[in-house]
DNA sequence: TCTTGGGTTGACTACTTAGTCATTTTATAT
DNA sequence: ATATAAAATGACTAAGTAGTCAACCCAAGA
């Protein structure tokens, strides 16, 4: 019976996951998302005792997979520069793929209805991060920024050369990938 | 009597401001801004016909002041870098002092809630910023980008700055405004 | 003083919401 | 085949929801 469980959980998530980008948290009611999902209103509370630990567990599940995606075959890249791109086009290629999740992330990052618990366990996947940000400050690679401005920096570009090639009509995805990278590694580099 | 009617608007924009960021759209009831304004639900709907009028009027409002305090004083600068870092310092100075209506435009820019009417007729106030950027790339101040990538980068980068300076806990303004210009820039500019 | 009329009120309605729970269905073990 | 328990159901409830409207208030003019 694992199967048929883990069917209508992925189900609901799914359904949550469209929904909520579509409508917003508020907007979209729990018989809406289980009707979606095809499930009764019922067995949506089976696995989610609120409507809030819906959305927490959805939260969790994608940026939990955004970070593994994000740090994917970085670490054997030779140069530093090297391995900043190799995330970068991680981090714009999974957000150009999964337009849903890409959306999901940025509209409930900071609001009010992801608790700072999950905030916290999510952020512990992110260390890899702010430690390769802090390689580069140590061996002089990047310039004498704060190392959360350049986190910052480096994560919301990708966003918005993803947002970029969603939303600017048809061109060429992967100049513009690259494109965008030019623009971050020239503001980010130490001169 | 007018001057009433203007307090009562004023009164009820002001409410909705505040509540939408911290509960959303949905989240937020008419009974819920009106009282917070200290006017009765009906009043709310004498001024708005429907809650989406209200949130229209605010997103038109917010998004105006936006694009007078973002022009200001820049077309006086002497060299395009000048103009450039006058309209950062602008954008910046605006969303660290305007916490709330800086946080409404984030949540709401690409909302469902905000008509396509709305959007156009506030793009228009933004012409003189794709025109700046035009210039650079004529003039040959700025890398050989598509304009709509520079303006969303450049736009979006000064939101990431605001985030940084009203998150990342007590530090020198000026200097983060500074740093966060200098790496924009040197990302933008020709090399 | 009395009338006029726009601004304001809040009880009200028809509808939607998150969450419950007694009942039914389903998968497995004997 | 039968027994067992976990999983699924959807009608139901109590608490909201956006928007309405008849009644009320009050400043200004006659």
């Amino acid at each position: 019976m694992k199967k048929q469980v883990e069917d209508k959980k992925t189900a609901l998530l799914e359904a949550a996951l469209k929904l909520f980008t579509e409508r917003g948290f508020h907007g979209t009611s729990t018989a809406h998302i289980s009707k979606e999902a095809g499930v009764a209103t019922g067995t949506l509370f089976n696995y989610f005792p609120t409507k809030e630990d819906l959305i927490n567990g959805l939260y969790f599940e994608v940026k939990g997979e955004l970070s593994r995606k994000m740090g994917k075959d970085v670490q054997t890249q030779k140069t530093y520069e090297e391995k900043l791109r190799k995330m970068w086009y991680n981090l714009v290629e999974w957000g150009t793929e999964n337009q849903d999740k890409f959306l999901f992330v940025g509209q409930f990052c900071s609001s009010p209805y992801i608790t700072s618990h999950t905030r916290e366990v999510v952020m512990e996947e992110y260390v890899f991060f702010h430690d390769l940000v802090t390689e580069g400050l140590e061996n002089g690679e990047l310039g004498d920024y704060p190392s959360e401005m350049i986190t910052s920096m480096f994560y919301q570009s990708s966003r918005t050369i993803v947002d970029y090639i969603l939303y600017s009509g048809p061109q060429d995805k992967n100049e513009a990938i690259e494109n965008g990278f030019k623009i971050v590694w020239g503001g980010l580099v130490k001169k």
